[in-house]
RNA sequence: GCGGCUGUAGCUCAACGGUAGAGCACUCGCCUGUCACGCGAGAGGUCGUGGGAUCAUCACCCAUCAGCCGCGCCA
């Protein structure tokens, strides 16, 4: 263990038990028979009277510990109480059998405790944090984000997106693709549509990305293969459990692409291996969440729009054929009769109409009013889209007129392409909108560990009783 | 932005036109095998805010603020 300054000033104080070097108590299960130390925080305390019972908690998990009559930290027991952070030494002990809690954590150990040291003390607890009994409303876990984040639920969900966001990075890198950052700050809107939020520049006017896609490209023409892992910023007045106003953006973008397919293939190849590495890495925190990933087949079912509109129709006879999009309820249905029919949760949906989508999206030649533009669908949700881009200068120019914008505010993105870029494609997805659709989350701010929203900057504007100035 | 619902103890909730209760948390007491420990006692609320109707309301009406959910927009 690396020695600091912190160690020798312990050992100091802690002379009177003997130092010893901290176990984790994740790995007490190997340290049976032994006398061991542990840190961490007190889960829950149970008073016995005589002799007192404890859960402690840290980054590893969780143990019980006894502190019998006879134990020299009996009365230091009698005065802690929940959230104390504390150093442990005990004795690990196997239990007798029937104490044996075979379902849990170190269910069949138990640390019997001779000295507990007090580093921290706590306040008495807002709400009721134990496993079972935690329920409180959302807006009443965001107030008090600080604390809740100490519960196992929402470290869980916050381990899968870990997981999540490096298993994007893991996968690209192994397909040599290239990292980079984008900025936060920009000069035009990018592709319109999204509302933004204007920042002031020194005495001029600038704005918050709402997405990398530009730069992603520009990138791209220099790099072939790159991805970024970026927040972006929306300003939608959208109040619902699905909007966040900051948002993490995984994108990648490629180059000598022979279609859009190849853009689809990265992307499932990305996905697959996001999911595997969940099921791999997060098993813990998918029971205790209750959830079950979502299935993903050899190969994932690829329809155009027209098919999926015609199958949608052919199986209930709601006619949407000839909308320009999939609406949510569209989407439900369509992904139910997809797991119906081939077990995959999973299905690709392409070529959009292509005015209904951005100007950099590459038109079907055979087609030029559909696009080779896609969405991956999952559980009726959208999870990812993307596509093939245009690359030709020519044919670029012609978009940025028609999509009636102003090509000098863009000037460096065409710039790129006027020198020799080949097919070319991408694709992107949320972060939190993936962990709240794998964990099947009701509300995307669950999925945010410090969520911005249209009403919510931590506490600033909650209009908390605290929190709200006297007038 | 539109529509619906909600606001009562620290948290989760209940009740009632005659000024409020429970569970958990908190304090004290009891308990040597608990594991959301248990048992007993106690403390804790100008019922979001402002008006109005009423002999009287936390309850009814109006306004306002805040929040949640759905739709729209979006990813």
């Amino acid at each position: 263990m690396h020695q600091t300054p912190r160690d020798d000033f312990c050992r100091g104080v802690w002379y009177f038990i003997g130092y010893m070097e901290r176990i984790l108590i994740g790995k007490l299960g190997e340290h049976v028979g032994e006398t061991v130390s542990i840190s961490g925080w007190v889960d829950v305390r149970r008073d016995q009277g005589k002799m007192v019972f404890f859960d402690f908690r840290d980054r590893s998990g969780k143990v019980q510990g006894v502190v019998l009559p006879a134990s020299p930290a009996i009365e230091v027991a009698k005065d802690i109480r929940n959230e104390y952070a504390v150093r442990v030494e005990g004795v690990v002990n196997k239990r007798p059998e029937k104490n044996v809690q075979a379902d849990r954590q170190n269910g069949d150990i138990e640390l019997e405790v001779t000295a507990i040291e007090v580093l921290a003390k706590a306040e008495p607890l807002p709400f009721d944090m134990s496993v079972s009994g935690f329920n409180l409303d959302l807006t009443a876990q965001l107030d008090h984000r600080a604390l809740v984040l100490r519960h196992p639920r929402l470290q869980a969900i916050f381990k899968v997106q870990n997981v999540i966001i490096d298993s994007f990075r893991e996968y690209l890198k192994s397909q040599d693709f290239f990292e980079f950052q984008a900025p936060a700050i920009t000069p035009a809107v990018a592709e319109g549509g999204a509302e933004v939020f204007e920042v002031n520049y020194f005495d001029k006017k600038a704005y918050l990305s709402q997405s990398p896609q530009l730069y992603k490209q520009i990138v791209m023409t220099a790099f072939e293969r790159v991805f970024s892992v970026n927040k972006i910023f929306r300003a939608e007045p959208s109040a619902t459990t699905r909007h966040l106003t900051e948002v993490v953006s995984l994108d990648a973008e490629l180059a000598f692409i022979d279609s859009w397919k190849d853009v689809r293939d990265v992307s499932e190849e990305t996905v697959r291996y996001i999911l595997k590495e969940i099921e791999k890495r997060c098993a813990t925190e998918l029971s205790l969440l209750g959830t079950k990933l979502p299935v993903m087949i050899e190969k994932t079912p690829t329809l155009s729009l027209t098919e999926a509109q015609e199958k949608i129709f052919a199986k209930n006879g709601r006619d949407v054929r000839g909308e320009k999009d999939l609406n949510p309820e569209d989407e439900r249905e369509l992904c139910a009769i997809i797991k119906e029919e081939t077990g995959s949760d999973f299905v690709y949906v392409y070529g959009y109409p292509t005015r209904k989508k951005p100007f950099y999206v590459y038109p079907n030649p055979e087609n030029p009013e559909f696009n080779e533009g896609m969405d991956l669908l999952c559980r009726g949700v959208e999870w990812l889209s993307g596509g093939r881009r245009i690359n030709n200068y020519d044919q670029l120019m012609t978009h940025v007129k028609e999509w009636g914008m102003d090509p000098e505010k863009i000037s460096m993105f065409l710039e790129a392409f006027k020198y020799g870029v080949p097919p070319e494609g991408g694709f992107a997805f949320g972060a939190e909108r993936m962990t709240m659709q794998i964990l099947e989350l009701k509300n995307v701010r669950e999925a945010s560990m410090f969520p911005r929203d249209m009403n919510r900057i931590d506490q600033l504007l909650t209009g908390h009783p605290s929190e709200t100035p006297e007038k």
